[in-house]
DNA sequence: TGATAATTGAAAGTGGTTTTCATTTGCTAT
DNA sequence: ATAGCAAATGAAAACCACTTTCAATTATCA
């Protein structure tokens, strides 16, 4: 639990008129937490349930939006169909993810390769590239492994 | 209409004993046909209805993702929510989508610069890299032009 | 401390996609 | 040709992640 994330946070939301609740404040504490990186709203829902067990899945959805649009949370959309939440990276912070096949465990990765290709392309077909969407999956060792033992 | 596309594809689901139908026939001749590209199930339901006005949505689901299983057509998972299906590419046809963000045209590249970052990647996380998943957005030479008019 | 507008939780709604089920239809063996 | 049968179809209902509605609650401020 980093004390300036959840602060920062909380100060962002007070400034902008929005109100401190008791959900609220359980929905940034799990995101401030060291290991919370890339959940789902359900995945969140259940953790906060631990110390707040009556915090509904709809204010859960309703607080990501909420961090999302002030730019507290950052909303990835992975292929699997379910949105995953992490702490927005802020301005240096991009970043892309790879995906464990089997287990479903993220790593990110930066995207230093991705520029000089978007430079190229926007010369050959005159888009003017605004952002880009890359996600890698794979097998981690444990799960490669794994795979070994079953054959 | 390219008559190899859609006689390999009949020839295709011959072999592996699926039955030869007109509602299968027509979504084949569609994808076939030179401009039917990366269309949504929606969108190939409604161009097939123009020929034959009795098939259900629900076929062309069907047919779909037969077509998918069978390599005869590959679908896309954009992130707008809908999929879309493109002929199969077959081995050397890998490739990736740049969309625009005004008026949702796509245009295809190939993916020259990805294979040297994923293995970069594979020394340094440890995973067996098994596929990947790139979409530009940007916008293209129209909409630029009728974003400076707007102005 | 009371007024009030924002927030919450439960239930219902959305929308793309999939499943169910009764009917129809390609295919194969006669 | 044609009967028989499994596979395919169409319509309606179900699915499922997510969003909206609405009445009840609550954080904030005068």
């Amino acid at each position: 639990m980093q004390a300036d994330c959840f602060d920062n946070a909380l100060q962002k939301l007070r400034k902008r008129g929005f109100k401190l609740t008791p959900q609220r404040r359980a929905v940034l504490r799990l995101f401030c937490s060291d290991d919370a990186r890339h959940l789902t709203a359900q995945q969140a829902h259940d953790a906060i349930r631990e110390r707040e067990p009556s915090i509904g899945l709809v204010t859960v959805y309703r607080s990501l939006e909420l961090f999302t649009s002030v730019e507290i949370l950052h909303r990835v959309k992975f292929n699997d169909g379910f949105d995953r939440y992490e702490r927005h990276p802020g301005a240096a912070g991009h970043h892309h993810h790879l995906v464990c096949a089997g287990c479903g465990q993220v790593v990110e990765f930066g995207d230093c390769l991705i520029r000089s290709m978007e430079q190229k392309l926007e010369k050959t077909s005159g888009f003017c590239i605004e952002g880009h969407w890359l996600e890698l999956i794979g097998r981690c060792p444990e799960c490669r492994g794994r795979a070994k033992e079953d054959n």
